[in-house]
RNA sequence: GCGCCCAUCGUCUAUCGGACAGGACACCAGGUUUUCAUCCUGGUAAGCGGGGUUCGACUCCCCGUGGGCGCGCCA
């Protein structure tokens, strides 16, 4: 029989990049072993279970390219099973009923630990084993009758005849209890794998606290899913050889649970920002230009623009797009009323002489025809006759036309940005930043 | 407190008893770009501590230390 795996979040509302992480593993696994990847839908919780966080569930794995085979599973619906599995280990004398602790609340169903030590072999941990004097009777029905997760868990991993249980890291307690209630239940327990956490730049479990903790903010701030998706993978897992970026394809043909570590991993904005810009770097400049120019509608700078300028924009800025938030910086390609950056504005334009040469520069350039060529002529000879060596007029030429010290390469940007544009914002830097000769 | 798990550059990792402990991100330096970004080259940087086992340990074992998880009528 083929392999079976399944995810079995329980919605929230967000999807949390450690879940998803393990959505990805479990997915890995089973498209490398030809098998079936399958979701179950964990809303027993009823008051956090809502069509909207099963919405964005369903969306997110979407938007990651993780597509399931069969009809999900919502295990709200299958409470009958759950209760027929509880009913038979009361009748076989494996559970009991009680008023745990005397709440008052009515009798819930408990199961009873038999005596013994439990072993499970753990495909990424190795052997794992529990005395049974550590493990304790547990509810697995509460008096409301509502079944308890290790119980519903079980029993539909057992009707779904899952094969593999890929999971995370904090599971492995309940495992113990869980390999004795498939004993209880007379059927041979699932194969194990337990995935390591991923922990914050602290060293902790990541919390909603952190931020970019959920899989909606990455997209939000203009990540990629196939870079996210190449990255995640590479978190606790690697292939062993020295290449990182990887295609869907490749990481599926690749992926192996013996390869996953068993140690926590640590998230690396930088490292996936880096990442990313290489998968944005290699996109088709339509889908940059399309994907860039929704960005941009959250600018007011940006309403109204022309589609050739914009497209030309896209084309100077992609390589040097690494996250499509980067998109923020580029006021200045469509408004005048810019933002400078402080540093280089004192670092570049408050020198003394500077007024005077870029009045100089700003003269030249109104009587030529602004190509990029003529653009780089022109800064050339005020250099030569100012006394400032080759290339260094160019970096306060540019913070007097962006506002920043970093960009395409300057030509270009003023070329595109157009001559009018440049001689105002040039004329405003010597009137407003320059310090005076 | 008890139990279980984990431990290589700052970070992600390779190594499966014998190599100058390799790669990537970040960082630094140089080169290219007469600017910026890319890019290229080079560099800094690691086996938690202590005992064993062994001809030989990052690798195996034990004890510490540090961290994580679990010990719910949450999932």
């Amino acid at each position: 029989m083929s392999n079976r795996v399944r995810f079995a979040p329980s919605p929230t509302g967000h999807v949390h990049i450690g879940n998803i992480r393990v959505a990805i593993f479990n997915w890995l696994f089973a498209r490398h072993e030809g098998g079936k990847f399958l979701l179950r839908i964990e809303d027993t919780d009823r008051e956090r279970h809502t069509k909207e966080a099963v919405d964005a569930l369903f969306d997110v794995m979407n938007w990651l390219g993780l597509d399931y085979d069969e009809e999900p599973v919502f295990q709200s619906a299958r409470r009958d099973a759950h209760l027929a599995a509880a009913d038979r280990l009361l009748t076989e004398g494996k559970a009991y009923k009680e008023d745990k602790g005397n709440t008052g609340k009515g009798e819930c169903i408990i199961f009873r630990m038999p005596n013994e030590d439990v072993v499970f072999n753990d495909e990424i941990k190795g052997e794992l084993a529990k005395k049974a004097k550590d493990l304790q009777d547990f509810v697995i029905v509460r008096s409301d009758g509502a079944p308890v997760f290790h119980l519903a868990n079980i029993v539909d991993d057992i009707d779904m005849k899952i094969t593999h249980v890929i999971r995370g890291d904090d599971h492995v307690e309940n495992t113990f209890r869980h390999v004795l209630i498939y004993k209880a239940l007379g059927i041979k327990p699932p194969k194990y794998a337990h995935l390591p956490m991923i922990i914050n730049q602290q060293g902790k479990p990541y919390s909603k606290r952190d931020g970019d903790c959920f899989v909606g903010e990455f997209r939000a701030k203009g990540f990629l899913a196939d870079a996210l998706f190449n990255y995640l993978a590479f978190l606790g897992w690697s292939p062993g050889g020295d290449r990182e970026k990887l295609s869907r394809q490749e990481l599926m043909e690749l992926f192996s649970l013996d390869r996953v570590k068993s140690s926590p991993a640590q998230m690396d904005l930088k490292k996936l920002t880096h990442l990313n810009g290489q998968y944005v770097a290699e996109l088709p400049a339509n889908d940059f230009i399309a994907a860039a120019g929704r960005v941009v509608e959250n600018y007011e700078w940006a309403t109204g623009v022309d589609k050739d300028y914009f497209a030309k924009v896209c084309r100077l800025m992609q390589t040097r797009t690494h996250v499509y938030s980067f998109v923020k910086d580029w006021k200045y390609f469509f408004s005048d009323d810019i933002e400078y950056e402080e540093k280089p504005v004192r670092k570049m334009l408050k020198k003394p002489g500077m007024k005077t040469t870029l009045a100089v520069l700003r003269g030249k350039l109104d009587n030529i025809g602004f190509s990029e060529e003529s653009i780089e002529e022109t800064i050339r000879a005020v250099e030569k006759e100012s006394n400032i060596s080759e290339g260094k007029l160019n970096q306060p030429v540019r913070i007097a036309v962006t506002g920043m010290s970093t960009g395409a390469g300057l030509y270009e940007t003023m070329a595109l940005i157009g001559k009018a544009r440049c001689l105002v914002r040039l004329g405003y830097a010597i009137d407003h930043l320059c310090e005076e000769d």
